[in-house]
DNA sequence: TCACCGCCGTCAGCGAGTTGTCAGCCTCTG
DNA sequence: CAGAGGCTGACAACTCGCTGACGGCGGTGA
């Protein structure tokens, strides 16, 4: 789960990109309107936590233009005093939810998870797939209903995967979502990843579809 | 347990401070409405305490602004004269519970435990979790039914958990929860507590989830 | 007032967990 | 059957958390 976030306030942006990394995403930050643009219109996020009041560019700004050249990716905006006129502004520029600052970061995570899982077409908090279960709450998966404790990575690759389950992911993708286009890795880095995670879940739980991607295929066949 | 307390009256606020820090919580306290409604808006509390006829803005005002704001933190509401009126007028803006003055501190103490632990979802006065007992009202925890002597941070940390057992807490969190954002202390300050409490209630009454946070998790998976 | 004592924050070194890389093997495909 | 793609065990760098030691601080009793 890749989460852009756009704040040009150093303090308010350090902040919620612990608690959003606490809580299992990979947050990359832009600071200022022309960037969150670019790097919004170039790569793909799972989730937008956007600031209104940019320098450069006004945050409406830059999601008007997400929006018409059809970025769809979930967009959650941050403004001060949220007045109700500001509110239908942002909604009408595209935003799927509003938090007014200032806000508790448990309130923002909650948001935060509720609309990527929302964007993945999915209604519960919990996933479920096969004998897996994700509850993102307490960020803890089980297989057949035994607890299986997973690194930070890990964790983040089987949460992508079950937000997409049935859908066989493309190996690119999933490096993106994974690590982010920062810092390019060997794609060998995921094969052991997945391993790791096959040995902690079950052969079984993460299939390969070879030449296309991995799969964590739906419950129901 | 983080508490705000929200009193004008310098004696008052002195009393209900020893009493609510004797019973373990970490109080706060804000002396006008102005200030009270910036807190509650801006940090997290486990329980506010809120006097009404405030100078700037009264009691009421802010507690219908905190919920028009989404804030969902118990609220106890003191008042000088308990009429009937009255009572129902603070129902409606939102309080949990309501006290009329004068009081006895043991009360306040009390009420003030229960809307914690209620909030925390829980309904018993003891809160259970594996090994571990947590007593409220007598301010005593115990390993195996043994008592375990804790001093009042490590009784405050030990609480935090036991009220959110079974879900993962960041750091951040818990600092937030044990110290106030006021005074920021090392992260390493958090780590020492925690082994110094392992050292007393054994090694794995507190789980590392590491690079998330700690659990205690709860007695039944 | 002074000495003692418990509490607790800080520091530094250590140990364990995490993860990228590599090399070699396996498996599927054509 | 050969080659590409994928898997896996080993390894090493690195990070994070743990822990013992130390000392400051505030409270308590003489």
């Amino acid at each position: 789960m890749r989460i852009l976030l756009v704040e040009d306030e150093p303090r308010i942006a350090a902040d919620v990109t612990a608690a959003l990394a606490a809580a299992g995403f990979l947050v990359e930050t832009a600071t200022d309107g022309e960037d969150a643009w670019f790097c919004g219109d170039t790569e793909d996020y799972d989730l937008v936590v956007l600031d209104l009041g940019l320098p450069h560019m006004d945050g409406l700004t830059v999601l008007k233009r997400w929006r018409a050249a059809g970025r769809a990716m979930p967009v959650l905006v941050l403004t001060a005093r949220g007045t109700w006129a500001e509110r239908v502004e942002g909604i009408d520029a595209g935003a799927d939810d509003y938090l007014p600052k200032p806000f508790r970061m448990e309130e923002l995570v909650a948001r935060a998870r509720a609309l990527v899982r929302r964007a993945a077409g999915h209604g519960a908090p919990v996933i479920e797939a096969g004998r897996l279960r994700l509850d993102a709450r307490q960020m803890r998966v089980t297989a057949d209903g035994v607890p299986v404790p997973l690194s930070p990575l890990e964790y983040r690759l089987v949460a992508y995967l079950m937000h997409h389950k049935g859908r066989v992911v493309p190996a690119p993708e999933l490096l993106e979502h994974l690590y982010g286009d920062d810092d390019a890795r060997e794609a060998n880095a995921l094969e052991a990843v997945v391993t790791r995670l096959r040995r902690k879940l079950g052969a079984t739980a993460i299939e390969t579809r070879r030449g296309f991607g991995y799969l964590i295929s739906d419950g129901a066949p």
